[in-house]
DNA sequence: TTTAAAGTTGCGTCGCTTACTAAGGTATTG
DNA sequence: CAATACCTTAGTAAGCGACGCAACTTTAAA
């Protein structure tokens, strides 16, 4: 199964407000797309839906722009694809009526439910670099 | 993410084809369909990436049909999911060159090695029911 | 108070994938 | 050789994903 690209996407674009969430700015829309290569009429659509899952806020008008809701610690993987996709990291189908249909359902719900434990457990502070002036270098 | 149909009756087929593992005999494409409330035409589509992928074997000819390749305990659900998807259990993009989106792709490959540890814990003998004669009543 | 910068919302749409149908080919058995 | 059952491939209709666009609203600054 593909992970669709807007939750691609809505990791990239807090992964980049998470660089800046010690000092307290807003970024814009222009300078994010750019940042992490994204159309900007599209990013807007995901920060609309971030927005709406309490992991951003927005200030509109002049000098408007978005910024984290949240400490990156306490913004795990499984939140911010439940946030773009809804409902469950791994949907199955209901299940068809067949004799076996029952019982597959429940096993990837099972897989489901590991995978979002697994997640819960990936946060946004791993997403950010090493502080740059710590950057690598060898004499 | 959804998790695709043909997957979901990959497991369903598997499962009908395990609940006869014991007795040696192979089971016909229009009996599985009925079963399982499949289309023919398309399982026979599925059966025949089962079989690509060694989980399965067929008999040609008349009298032919399909009989699972292993003992139902030696079939994990990841086995299963990449043999009818390819590849991984989740396919991250390649990332698209923004600043962020190495980090986010290695984040997503940690959540699928996750996933499919998982997966292989699941195997195809929790997925037919108990043995017929031990059901439940009631006095 | 005016103006322009920025977010908000909804519609449109192009292209690809998925799920499925159909038809002709091939092997096996009696 | 004829009946049966699997094998393969081509085709297709519907849905969805990934955008683009445009009109609207809000707010800071001049």
């Amino acid at each position: 199964m593909r992970l669709p690209l807007k939750t691609e996407y809505a990791c990239q674009v807090l992964a980049q407000l998470a660089r800046t969430y010690a000092e307290d700015r807003v970024r814009q829309v222009e300078e994010l797309a750019k940042l992490e290569e994204l159309s900007p009429n599209y990013l807007v659509q995901i920060l609309t839906k971030l927005r709406q899952a309490g992991l951003v806020i927005s200030r509109r008008g002049k000098n408007g722009g978005y910024l984290l809701a949240r400490h990156p610690d306490e913004i795990s993987l499984a939140e911010i694809a439940i946030a773009m996709e809804g409902g469950d990291l791994i949907e199955a189908s209901p299940g068809n009526g067949g004799a076996s249909a029952k019982a597959v359902h429940d096993a990837w719900v099972r897989a489901n439910d590991a995978l979002h434990a697994s997640c819960e457990g990936i946060s946004l502070s791993e997403l950010i670099p090493e502080d740059s002036d710590a950057g690598d270098w060898v004499i």
